[in-house]
RNA sequence: CGGGGCGUAGCGCAGCCUGGUAGCGCAUCUGUUUUGGGAACAGAGGGUCGUAGGUUCGAAUCCUAUCGCCCCGACCA
């Protein structure tokens, strides 16, 4: 919560009037326009040679990443601002789930590792360092080991549960051969959730309830995954299902019936401790066959009706696993049950390939003039297209325009350059942003601008005014 | 990790085979004219040719090693 500020004795110094200027630039309204000649947005006109994939060929031509090393970039501010956007969708789905977020370190000791047998399990693919003593440390993949650690130290009664941790932070496996942008790198951003409960049954509500949130969180972002059974891999465990994004470039090969992708989760409301309703979810979202090539059966597969049988490829945007007491076996990880006695807490894992979706995002939606962001995940809400740079008239609209969008509470992305109709036209088509208002010398005679629609390209012409309230009633909705 | 390819200006490339101290397009900078789908003209700046050895009077070019990146496969979220 913000706190009230005191209010400031006027400081009459010189030399200070900077200081305050800079500290009401953080504290209140941003008063100028994000002017694209002030922001740091390096789009490429020739496609890079590394890139062989669209979402990663946009990617770096929006100038959203900087290949850094093999499967590591860095991210620029408008990339950054997605990935944002990205997280704090998950941030707020989360909550509604009732999950709390924390963070784990990056670098870990290896001896919680060596505790849970994963430090010789998860072979090559760990980026293992030592440090200055000689300890062996590690760059972690995922964090079942120090969460469970956490919880064994300081949760002893069964009353504390169940609870669910989870965290948005940075993991790193080292590929033999990362490819397709941030879709296979080996840093890359992910949340992981880690719930523990007191019995399977609790366990596997735990699990429910991460199929709808995630159901949720996905749909926010304009996509549509499908929850497939699936492999659980090194992480380990019985029950698991990875959420796929249909996508030509997706690296798994999927079998689903054709009736899965009718379904929506939509704007329903779901009370997240009520188990039989978050079970219902579950069974309808995954009563279909749909599974990924590591599970397909061909016999049950020949049970859907030949026309809907569909096979396709998919990007895996999220997994979800109950694996019971693996890890709260081997790690100690008990509670005191109602009868006095320990019981080893049963537990599941999640995750969110944040900085993955990126790309899938873009995968299942571009064209070919750019990509075409949906409105749930859009670095700005609207570009602003100034035709005739210099010119009062058009200047002053523009900056109404977006002092207006800001008032509303949106955030526009003014393209002020000194360049033609043309070159800003290819920029905002190529960067994606879902609405375009563009202000020419020409419209402004009759007193309207332009509304364009990215993913339709159908535009119409509306008073200023007019333009704002349409926004602002499209965003309501988002 | 097996097989293949590529490192030359910010980006995309040519030059290498047949050795003689580097070029094209875009971008950038200056000026003028332009301005509703990536403008035109004139001028300018920018590269120890991935790195290290070697051969040679002379190496971007030939040889060796090494590093980096990409592709196919295996592997994997």
């Amino acid at each position: 919560m913000p706190q009230p500020r005191p209010p400031r004795k006027p400081c009459l110094r010189a030399g200070r009037g900077t200081t305050r200027q800079f500290r009401n630039t953080f504290r209140y309204k941003v008063t100028h326009p994000m002017r694209m000649s002030r922001y740091f947005l390096p789009v490429l006109k020739e496609t890079p040679r590394e890139a062989q994939i669209v979402s990663h060929r946009l990617m770096l031509q929006a100038g959203l990443i900087k290949q850094a090393s093999a499967g590591i970039y860095s991210w620029l501010p408008m990339g950054y601002k997605i990935l944002k956007r990205i997280e704090q969708i998950v941030h707020e789905e989360q909550a509604k789930a009732g999950h709390l977020a924390m963070l784990m370190p990056t670098i870990q000791s290896a001896d919680l590792w060596r505790e849970s047998g994963r430090y010789d399990a998860y072979g090559d693919e760990m980026l293992r360092i030592k440090d200055r003593g000689g300890r062996d440390m590690l760059f972690t993949p995922t964090a079942e080991e120090l969460v469970t650690d956490i919880f064994r130290s300081h949760v002893s009664s069964y009353k504390d549960l169940p609870l669910t941790l989870y965290q948005i932070q940075w993991k790193f496996r080292d590929e033999t051969r990362p490819r397709f942008g941030v879709m296979r790198g080996r840093e890359f951003l992910m949340k992981d959730g880690y719930n523990f409960d007191l019995t399977k049954e609790d366990a596997l509500h735990a699990y429910n309830r991460h199929l709808v949130s995630y159901l949720r969180t996905y749909e926010r972002m304009g996509l549509q995954a499908i929850p497939m059974r699936a492999d659980s891999g090194p992480i380990g465990g019985d029950d698991t299902h990875e959420f796929l994004v249909l996508a030509e470039t997706g690296e798994s090969e999927v079998f689903y019936d054709s009736e899965i992708t009718d379904l929506t989760f939509g704007d329903r409301q779901i009370d997240f401790d009520d188990k039989a309703a978050c079970a219902a979810v579950l069974d309808e979202f995954t009563s279909r066959y749909a599974r990924t090539d590591e599970t397909h059966d061909e016999a049950l597969f020949a049970q859907v009706p030949e026309e809907r049988r569909r096979t396709a490829r998919g990007i895996e945007v999220g997994q979800i696993f109950y694996f019971g007491t693996k890890y709260s076996d081997a790690m100690g990880a008990t509670v005191q049950g109602p009868d006095g006695k320990p019981v080893a807490v049963h537990m599941g894992s999640h995750g969110i390939g944040v900085s993955r979706l990126l790309g899938a995002i873009i995968e299942a939606s571009h064209d070919d003039k750019g990509i075409i962001w949906p409105e749930g995940v859009t670095p700005f809400h609207a570009g602003i297209v100034n035709l005739r740079q210099g010119d009062e008239a058009t200047d002053a609209a523009c900056e109404d325009l977006y002092d207006s969008l800001r008032a509303a509470g949106l955030d526009p992305l003014y393209d002020d350059r000194d360049e033609r109709a043309g070159a800003k036209f290819g920029t905002m088509d190529l960067i994606g942003l879902p609405w375009r208002i563009t202000v020419g010398p020409r419209g402004l005679k009759s007193g309207v601008v332009e509304l364009t629609s990215r993913r339709t390209g159908e535009s119409e012409e509306l008073s200023p005014g007019d333009a704002v309230a349409k926004l602002i009633a499209i965003y309501a909705n988002v």
